[in-house]
DNA sequence: CACATTTTAAACATAA
DNA sequence: ATTATGTTTAAAATGT
């Protein structure tokens, strides 16, 4: 209190301050009405929105890998053929995950070196060819399933679709499963990346077009499939690749995503409870099609919007009745479904191994929802009118449950995990090893539409928000799409409009990535070779509006989707009452920073024992080494590219895992500093935000991080200064 | 149970 | 007058 009385003097400084924030509000008369729907819809407007850069991104991935297939196929006579080039492609990827999990540093920085670089490219690309190659079996199968629903349909009525949809929903899972397998994998792969031999099959991959439309795939895939009815087999299966991508995003989405899927359904909450045949319950609901979600056409290549159910299935018998083409489609589909399952098999046995190995039990659901849930129930009875903009279903409390299992396999893995398992709100502010961007990062598909109370601090996700997330975010797209073909996390893009947009791409908002953390060490790598642009140079500030940080709020959390006024209430609450929150008027209106060294300082306080269990964790058999490593790539892997303290992290990974602090990240702020070219933000302001609030004789810089930082940065590169921040793995000990 | 943090609620103040 | 932002208080929750 007594301190508050203090920074308030400071801060609530009298008009003078406010008589310069005349500008403050009501920034841009674009955004137009209410100032949070404004908002939102201005970031919608204004840059490509998360959905849309992931689905782009995606697109370029497959892209790649069509372009591979059609090189493989060049030689193919028939589709059938496909399976006959998998070897081919599985080759590097086998290879890549027989490599040592481990790096050192001296390995890393040979890496550095640009043959390495390449061939650690080339491996990367050869990974998601294989990834790309297993979704677009996946995908097939489910050709084939729509193929046969519809059939039926066109002859009978949608009655026989609960089977279809059944079968699908079992597909959804596995593909899910498969994709999180593989992200785990990836991960892990990514630690012993590097050692993996260059080249392989990889050739093809490097003449992939550096940019490419999503609609212009799309368009493409439409082209050649009214074009090739069934014997093109080779055009059929890029374009197929395409039409894969965007299917496998929708799907999950579909599935992860409650809300958005089951929007026209009454039971949305029931239906998400089982884990496992859950899925099952969704389709059966009437008013639902498997290949109807967004209001639009899911089938592979079509994106045709629909009002209703009605009109899509008319649709569907018009445009996608029995025929070559869709026979074809189908084919297609169940080959890739085909190839799918099979390295689902094989990801499978892997990981079971993998988390025996590493002393952890195979997954399984956790009890984690279901606490959460009856928090977020009890809140949510008072629920308030809920702002959201795309009107997403506010199942009752139950909803949330469901989508859980999914996210959550990976999650077993991580160690942060161990600690969610607490009961009713447990906080996680980062103070055990698990630090919030990392449990983040690996959940971030779960908060995002399970209606679950996150487990975070309002000041931990504030301080996200404006850390890491928001920088990624902001970045230049286009740019960043070249960095690397890997698919990149959703939320990595920000600035995205909330959830309706997405229903228009059809791509759900978050597409699980095949490989993030892959993706994301290669565009480290990139970067470091000032291949990259100038995006991550051009990194915004760490500064959020207050309604940035609302829509942050609502965009990343399901939870925060209702109760508006409650939360929104906290947040303010929590933005004024913390000293680590500084606000800075901008000539645009006022923007919200944080003080790294004001936020680290006030945990000390109280954790005691913690510590102790931190070191455990982290230090506990060589284990604790591979786990933090292996948190840090997931957590990296989510958040921006541009903390891409890649090497550091291996690094850690390594041996140096006791270094990691939360002090570097308050370190890393300040060094990072120097994008100037915030929207809202004068330069000054923006290099030094701390200093504009409160006491600036507070001093913000340790030497120790900072030399600390220092060495790591010689290591990495310029490119990746800036990001260092927090994602460091075992980070937050203090 | 006491104590420290957080979260909720609300009253107010200001600027647009 | 209304709304979005901010500040503050106070009390209820939660976690240690």
């Amino acid at each position: 209190m007594m301190v508050e009385s203090a920074s308030e003097t400071i801060r609530s400084t009298p008009s003078g301050q406010n008589g310069v924030s005349s500008l403050t509000n009501q920034p841009d008369g674009g955004g137009g009405g209410g100032g949070r729907e404004g908002a939102a819809s201005g970031e919608a407007n204004g840059e490509m929105s998360p959905v849309e850069l992931l689905h782009f991104q995606q697109q370029q991935a497959l892209q790649v890998a069509r372009q591979f297939l059609l090189q493989q196929a060049t030689g193919l006579s028939s589709p059938s053929s496909n399976e006959g080039k998998q070897p081919a492609v599985q080759v590097p990827v086998s290879v890549a995950m027989m490599s040592p999990q481990m790096i050192t540093p001296q390995q890393m920085q040979q890496i550095l070196s640009p043959p390495q670089l390449q061939a650690l490219l080339q491996q990367q690309q050869a990974i998601m060819l294989q990834q790309l190659q297993e979704y677009y079996k996946k995908q097939q199968e489910q050709l084939h399933l729509q193929l046969l629903t519809q059939q039926q349909a066109g002859k009978q009525q949608p009655k026989e679709q609960p089977l279809g949809n059944k079968q699908l929903a079992f597909q959804q899972q596995l593909l899910q499963m498969q994709q999180l397998q593989q992200q785990h994998l990836l991960n892990l792969q990514r630690q012993g990346l590097v050692s993996l031999p260059p080249g392989q099959g990889t050739v093809p991959l490097q003449t992939l077009p550096q940019a490419v439309c999503p609609s212009d795939l799309q368009q493409l895939w439409k082209e050649v499939t009214a074009a090739q009815p069934v014997e093109d087999s080779i055009k059929q299966e890029g374009l197929d690749l395409t039409t894969n991508t965007s299917n496998s995003t929708s799907f999950s989405a579909a599935k992860v995503s409650p809300p958005i899927s089951h929007h026209p359904l009454p039971n949305g909450q029931s239906t998400m409870h089982t884990p496992r045949r859950d899925s099952s319950s969704h389709e059966e609901t009437p008013g639902s099609h498997p290949l109807y979600g967004h209001g639009e056409c899911k089938w592979p290549g079509c994106e045709t919007l629909c009002e209703d159910l009605g009109q899509f299935v008319k649709h569907l018998n018009t445009e996608h009745a029995l025929d070559d083409r869709s026979t074809a489609q189908c084919r297609v589909q169940m080959q890739v479904v085909q190839q799918l399952e099979i390295q689902l098999a094989k990801e499978s046995e892997r990981l079971q191994a993998m988390m025996a190995h590493l002393h952890m039990r195979p997954s399984e659901p956790k009890p984690f929802s279901q606490p959460l849930n009856l928090v977020s129930s009890a809140t949510l009875s008072k629920s308030t009118s809920d702002t959201f903009p795309d009107g997403l279903p506010h199942p009752p409390t139950s909803a949330t449950a469901p989508i859980t299992p999914l996210r959550q396999g990976p999650s077993v893995i991580s160690s942060s995990t161990l600690h969610n398992v607490g009961p009713i709100r447990r906080r996680n502010s980062e103070k055990f090893c698990t630090p919030i961007s990392s449990e983040l990062a690996q959940n971030h598909e779960f908060y995002k539409n399970a209606d679950v109370r996150p487990p975070f601090t309002y000041a931990s996700l504030i301080r996200q928000v404006s850390a890491p997330l928001r920088r990624a975010g902001s970045a230049p797209v286009p740019k960043t799409l070249l960095w690397a073909s890997c698919p990149l996390p959703a939320f990595l893009v920000q600035g995205e409009p909330p959830y309706q947009e997405r229903s228009l791409q059809g791509t759900p908002p978050q597409t699980p990535n095949p490989a993030p953390g892959c993706a994301r060490a290669v565009r480290v790598m990139l970067s470091s070779f000032s291949l990259v642009p100038q995006a991550i140079l051009e990194t915004p500030d760490r500064q959020l509006t207050l309604n940035e940080i609302y829509n942050w709020f609502t965009r990343m959390f399901a939870y925060f989707r209702r109760n508006t006024a409650t939360w929104k209430n906290a947040v303010r609450h929590n933005l004024s009452l913390h000293k680590c929150f500084v606000r800075v008027e901008n000539v645009k209106g006022a923007v919200w920073t944080v003080d790294e060294h004001e936020y680290q300082k006030r945990r000390p306080p109280k954790m005691t024992g913690s510590p102790t269990l931190v070191k455990n964790m982290i230090s506990g058999l060589g284990y604790g080494a591979l786990n933090a490593s292996y948190q840090a790539a997931l957590a990296e892997s989510s958040f921006p590219l541009l903390n891409s303290p890649t090497m550091i992290n291996t690094s850690s990974a390594s041996g140096m895992l006791h270094v990691g602090h939360d002090d570097v990240s308050s370190t890393v702020e300040q060094v990072n500093s120097n994008g100037s070219n915030s929207p809202r933000l004068s330069p000054q302001q923006y290099s030094h935000p701390v200093h504009v609030k409160e006491e600036p004789a507070e001093a913000e810089d340790d030497s120790r991080p900072v030399s600390l930082l220092a060495t790591t940065n010689q290591n990495v590169t310029i490119a990746d200064d800036r990001d260092l921040e927090e994602e460091l793995p075992v980070e937050d000990l203090s």
